[in-house]
DNA sequence: TGCTACCGTTTTGGATCCAGTCCGACCCCC
DNA sequence: GGGGGTCGGACTGGATCCAAAACGGTAGCA
């Protein structure tokens, strides 16, 4: 039963894609308690699958657990928040720095294609796709990086935001701002400028943050 | 039945600080399988637990997963190594950082009482007690930078090398220059200077790679 | 001799069932 | 009327049982 174009091998890693995306898309809110019984039921699958996906979403930071009494969707604090991108600053810094002297004409391929969609979709003011597609264009250059390590403690710090990220391309001009400063990188990276590129992503960063910053005091 | 100080309420949290101390200790050795039902009687629980203890451990990168397959002792490459070094240089310095202006003297108290059962380890010989007093002198210090997500993410870098740091501290000329880098790096802190600090910790990480860079290479 | 298909064993993945803990409502007593 | 204790429901934690996938060995065949 080809439900989907790839249901992965295991219930556990179903349920973990499935929970996760519930989460950073904001179905599920921050603070609000896990049902294991409910959620499995809505998912069709056991509890004991969904608890290994919650112990893996315990581990990068999208759940809180407490003994006995469950799992939550982790809220973020301000602090938090600030800690998250001065984290990101400092990893993609060196990621970036890392990837420079390693990219290839395929890695720009991937970068332009995913700009592209960036483009597209900002146009369309379609937000979920310009957020798939904003991942893919920054994580294509750390991966250049050949630092696995570094790609995925950045994975988790962009999953403890996403739930909060989403909000900034509801804005139109949070979205032009967004095409503008990628197309600089790129010509940054291009011109094999790494120190021009960090300034642009870290400008790029640093007005998503404040405007995340004016969202999370609601 | 207190069979011990404290043990932890549930069982998998059990488990999993059993497993870790195993891994981290070299019990079992990377590369090793892990086969649950042994580990499982081993331990006297059933494997319901121990599976959800190794999902965290694999969020910890301590253990590899490989569906139907089953769970692995997370092996590390030289590259590897080197990247978790690279990686610790850059956010213990940002921890380092942070924590200066933060210092207290209650702070300075944890941080000299771990320093001083370092030294008397070292005198001892005695490996394990250094190593636990060595970790908990650094993480002393990284804990007052209030950065709680990058206090994890540390040490998570941490526990992947563990297994193999050990090996460091066998050796008596290491274990001197570890006392004197943790006193250098102590005055600094006493007198606010925390580039003084970050340097003497460098070099810290420094030769210690160097050496285990060599073990690696068997 | 080397390859392949098959089968039994081992091991992992998942479902169900039971036990223990937590929380809130209610009641008693002060 | 308010505070503390107790009971019951809801939910999590763990054990056992069953299903499915992977591995190893063997036999059959080219």
């Amino acid at each position: 039963m080809p439900e989907s174009a790839t249901r992965p091998p295991t219930a556990q890693q179903f349920v973990l894609a499935e929970v996760r995306r519930a989460i950073t898309s904001g179905e599920l809110r921050p603070g609000a308690p896990i049902r294991q019984e409910a959620l499995a039921e809505r998912l069709e699958v056991s509890r004991v699958p969904l608890r290994e996906a919650l112990k893996t979403l315990q581990g990068e930071g999208l759940v809180v657990y407490l003994a006995h009494r469950g799992y939550r969707v982790a809220e973020l604090s301000m602090a938090d928040l600030r800690e998250v991108y001065r984290l990101r600053e400092l990893l993609e810094a060196e990621a970036v720095r890392a990837a420079v002297p390693l990219l290839d004409e395929k890695t720009f391929a991937e970068l332009e294609a995913a700009q592209a969609v960036v483009e597209r979709a900002a146009e369309d003011g379609s937000i979920e796709e310009m957020a798939r597609a904003n991942r893919r264009f920054h994580f294509a250059l750390f991966e250049a990086a050949a630092m696995p390590r570094l790609v995925r403690i950045i994975g988790t710090l962009w999953d403890s935001t996403d739930a909060y990220r989403s909000l900034y391309y509801t804005g139109e001009e949070n979205r032009r701002h967004v095409v503008a400063e990628h197309r600089a990188a790129l010509a940054a990276l291009r011109a094999s400028d790494p120190e021009g590129a960090v300034r642009w992503f870290d400008r790029h960063r640093a007005a998503a943050v404040e405007v995340l910053a004016g969202q999370l005091e609601e």
